[in-house]
Formats: structure tokens, C-alpha cells, sequence
DNA sequence: TTTGCTGTATTAGTACAATAATACAATAAC
DNA sequence: GTTATTGTATTATTGTACTAATACAGCAAA
């Protein structure tokens, strides 16, 4: 049901937010294993050095650290991915307003967009 | 001040989405004739070719009407253009309610990241 | 030691965006 | 009619991003 990948954008990328997304949710628990490269290449139907690329920059992203031939576990520093997630939320906001001020709307026209769109979801 | 162009994505896509919004947003007004291919990509500092693959896009969103030596002119269907920003807007928040649900934000928290977003905007 | 699992590095193939240089076609202005 | 300017089409070239195939390196368990 995930790994929703678009042609339109780097695989690698949406792999990296992929994972990203899993681990500050919990489906990946702090300081839990992760499955191996070759393993979640395959779940993604990747090949196994385009799920690497990702990975690394879950380790240079400070969620995830390596160790040869030990695997790879998720960063026990639930602050962090507290953090990170609440930055990836305001970010998302951040462009909401950045694109709808691009299309002529103020901070009050675009909120109340938002109000809104979430009264109909219907899908 | 204007085209921001990133390397990130394709270049003649963000020309069109700059030249849509200026369009939308009433600087080349509806049924107004628009600067040369050529005028335009050197005011953006882009190859002719690059420029043009832009604006055809824009003719076939129905935004633009070309003639063979008379130039290029706006669309005077004022609702086609009020209803391209309105969808344009109505996607920029769906997108944001689909990446805070991503990150395990219910509908009703993400419209309080947007309400405390929307407090301080301090840059 | 051997086997099998990790993560990693190197290389090459493929696709495509962007530029450039031209040539062409059609209309307007003179 | 000539000239200038418009949009369009064609072709080649360059650079680069993405992916895949393959080989390598290190550690653990049998």
C-alpha cells in the first residue's frame, strides 16, 4: 500500500521520505533495526543501490546510523525526530503559504482556503 | 526580482508556472498581447527554445492563443483564469493536508499548524 | 575456516533537459 | 514588394541525473 513512486521526481528522494515519514511516525521505532538495504529495495521494487542512496541520507539526516555488517538502527534520540517531524509540518505549511502568495492570495484568503478544503474531503 | 529559477527541477516547467501565475494574477491581463518568445527569454536568461516550450504549454492549457507573426495573446475568458487560480490554490492545500497526514497529523492539528504558522511570519 | 549476511564502492548505460545554430512560415509596416 | 518581426520546427551537442550491474569489504555464526 506505500511506495506510491512517481516518475515525475527522483526515486532515491521519495524513497529518502518514505522512510523518513516511517521512522517519525513510529512504524520504525527508536533505536529499533531497520530491514536490510537489499530487503527494502526489494519491498520497493528498486534496486538495492537507489534504496542505499536513500538510506544515506537518513544517516546524514542523523535518524539512522550504520554499522558494516551489524545493520542499520534508528536513532534512539526521540527529541530529534520529535523535532524533525514538527520542521517537516511547518515546512509543508511554510510552501502552502509560499504558493498560494505566488497566486495573489493573502495570509487570511489562504487560511481560509484551508478551513475550507477541510470541511469537503470527500474521496 | 522574479524568475527564482531553481536547478532542481526542470527549467521550462518553472518558466510556465511563473508565466501562469503572472497571467493569473493579472500582470499580463486577460486579452492582452504578451512580450516576444525571444523578448521573454532573454529577460530570463534562458535559450528562445526553452522559452517557447513554456509558452506552448500555456497554449495548451488554454491560457494563451498564438498567431503565426502576430505574437502571442492572454485569453479574455476572465473565468477560465479566476477558476485556473481557484484549482491551482484548492491543489497547493490539498497537498498540504496530504504531506501532514504523511507525518500522522490528523486534518484538525494540521489547521492549527497553519493557524500558528500563520501568527508569526517573522522573516 | 567457511558460509552468509551486512553495508559500500565503482562502473557503465540510458535518458533527458538545456543550449545552440539554423532554417522556415506568416503577417505587419513601410 | 521589401523588410522586419513574429512564432515554429529541426538537428546536433553537451552535460548530467538516475538507475542498474557487479564487485568489494567486514563481521558473525555455523
Amino acid at each position: 500500500m506505500d511506495w506510491q513512486l512517481s516518475e515525475e521526481r527522483p526515486i532515491f528522494q521519495q524513497l529518502y521520505e518514505e522512510m523518513c515519514r516511517r521512522i517519525l511516525t513510529g512504524r520504525y521505532p527508536p533505536g529499533s533495526r531497520m530491514p536490510s538495504v537489499r530487503e527494502l529495495a526489494a519491498e520497493a521494487g528498486v534496486n538495492p543501490n537507489t534504496m542505499q542512496r536513500a538510506l544515506q541520507q537518513l544517516d546524514g539526516a542523523g535518524l539512522t546510523e550504520s554499522t558494516r555488517a551489524d545493520g542499520r538502527t534508528v536513532t534512539a534520540d526521540e527529541t530529534l525526530t520529535r523535532r524533525l517531524r514538527q520542521e517537516l509540518a511547518g515546512g509543508a505549511a511554510r510552501r502552502f503559504f509560499c504558493e498560494t502568495a505566488a497566486l495573489g492570495f493573502s495570509r487570511a484568503e489562504a487560511k481560509e482556503l484551508i478551513l475550507r478544503e477541510e470541511d469537503g474531503h470527500h474521496e
